[in-house]
DNA sequence: CGTACGTTTGACCAAACTCAACAATAGTGG
DNA sequence: CCACTATTGTTGAGTTTGGTCAAACGTACG
């Protein structure tokens, strides 16, 4: 969901206003007007949406530079809260009209943003329809790409209720399945919000990175820019820092 | 997804060519350059992704007059196949655009028509993290409002295991949960791929709906046009129609 | 009318959920 | 800066839901 708000165009960031959020503070109500647009300048922001039993459904994180809010119908089917206290930037979609009226390029990106965004949600179908354990491993490598001073250290500044609820599982789910992943040595848990990936494919052999490649895709990088390529997605990440991980199972570490 | 042909533009009707498919057939595979758009004009066709382990997840279903292949990137990230036997047509989105220079209206239709898009895959989302029997019910009620004949009656041209990829399922619990359904006295299955509503909220009298929007809302309709939004959304069908009939448990009816 | 394909059904199993008790953390005020 | 407390997270036992494997059945199409 990292959609810069840069990409729109550097006069929204004149727009609109800024407004200060504590931690869980409602930024949008379910039901409310789509009449305007925020980003997120500083701290954490999740959009949701209440389920009937009690349960909800968290749509996705937004940080600093995130764009959200962008839905199509009248009304906002998602609300949003603020995760930790956070500055938003709010602007009337009619003013940012105005400015697509006199620059075709603002239409031209607002329309690339949605696509984007489409592409995301997609993303999150697929993420849903997989186990508990590669749920977890994904959001982890997401988190780690977006919102991390470091490649390999992941800040989870949401609860694990929140992660649940975004990856449609418990939290009682999340938390077991994190612990299982630091027992078997792929991450290192630092606190509830600070997660760090262990073995780094950097770690192991050239050779042992292409074999891992071959038995993931089932054939051989065909360039070495495919391999790199691959080593960088998602799946690249997963199957290097977890998998290379729990082939070498080191039993039971004693956690303190 | 019945994002409709028409919506886009008149012109598009004269775009493009007209192609054949046989049932199963591949119209876009995984990984094909996305520089054309598709318009159903019969038949059925469904988007997917293959995921490794030999799974795959359906995005969506098409039926005449939806247009797919809607997609942000330089190639598709879902192929699509045709269900049944289906003509496609299929337009350059280079064409597409030289539309859109010469009218701005277009520009703004494929940003909304993108925009609902989103909107069916947040849909998705939700759907996806639901019960077993809610997926099955939002997924008959979806059906029953795009792609049958009468409301009451339900179209499938799709098959089992296309549901159960739809839904994130099995196509064993897609089939014991429709039986279940039936057994419950909510819909008749006739034959594989028709079923039909049993229990219209129209048999029984309007306190009850009330009491029923009551019992789901946890509120009183604020007015008579409330009250009938809520009974054709898919929620108030899912609570008329599956609801009253899982109130009264006729227990097991013999099937033949 | 027969056959291949799609579907149903059953027995068993595993993954994830629920409920409940307990532990760790981080934020608060002294 | 420390102790206190509310919040958040962990862990365990038992249950439920949906998945797996395998066999039988029905439908629709050639």
């Amino acid at each position: 969901m990292s959609i810069q708000a840069q990409s729109l165009d550097p006069s929204f960031q004149h727009l609109g206003v800024v407004k200060s959020y504590a931690s869980k503070n409602e930024i949008i109500g379910e039901d409310d007007p789509a009449d305007r647009i925020y980003e997120v300048i500083s701290g954490a922001v999740c959009t949701y949406r209440m389920l009937k039993e009690g349960r909800r459904q968290i749509g996705g994180f937004y940080f600093s530079g995130d764009i959200f809010g962008l839905e199509a119908g009248e009304k906002h089917i998602l609300a949003a809260e603020a995760i930790t206290s956070a500055k938003v930037r709010i602007a009337k979609k009619q003013a940012l009209n105005a400015l697509m009226s006199r620059n075709a390029k603002v239409a031209d990106r607002l329309l690339s943003m949605t696509a984007r965004e489409l592409a995301r949600k997609q993303d999150q179908v697929l993420l849903l329809s997989r186990s508990a354990e590669d749920r977890i491993i994904y959001f982890l490598i997401e988190m780690s790409q977006r919102n991390s001073p470091k490649k390999y250290l992941i800040a989870l500044p949401m609860t694990r209720q929140h992660i649940a609820d975004y990856l449609g599982l418990t939290l009682e789910t999340v938390s077991r399945t994190l612990w299982d992943l630091e027992r078997r040595g792929a991450i290192e848990i630092e606190g509830y919000r600070r997660i760090a990936f262990r073995n780094q494919y950097t770690n192991d052999g050239p050779e042992k990175v292409v074999d891992l490649f071959v038995g993931i895709t089932g054939h051989r990088p065909k360039s070495q820019q495919e391999l790199s390529d691959w080593l960088i997605s998602p799946e690249g990440t997963a199957a290097t820092v977890f998998k290379i991980a729990s082939f070498s199972r080191w039993g039971d570490r004693a956690r303190s």
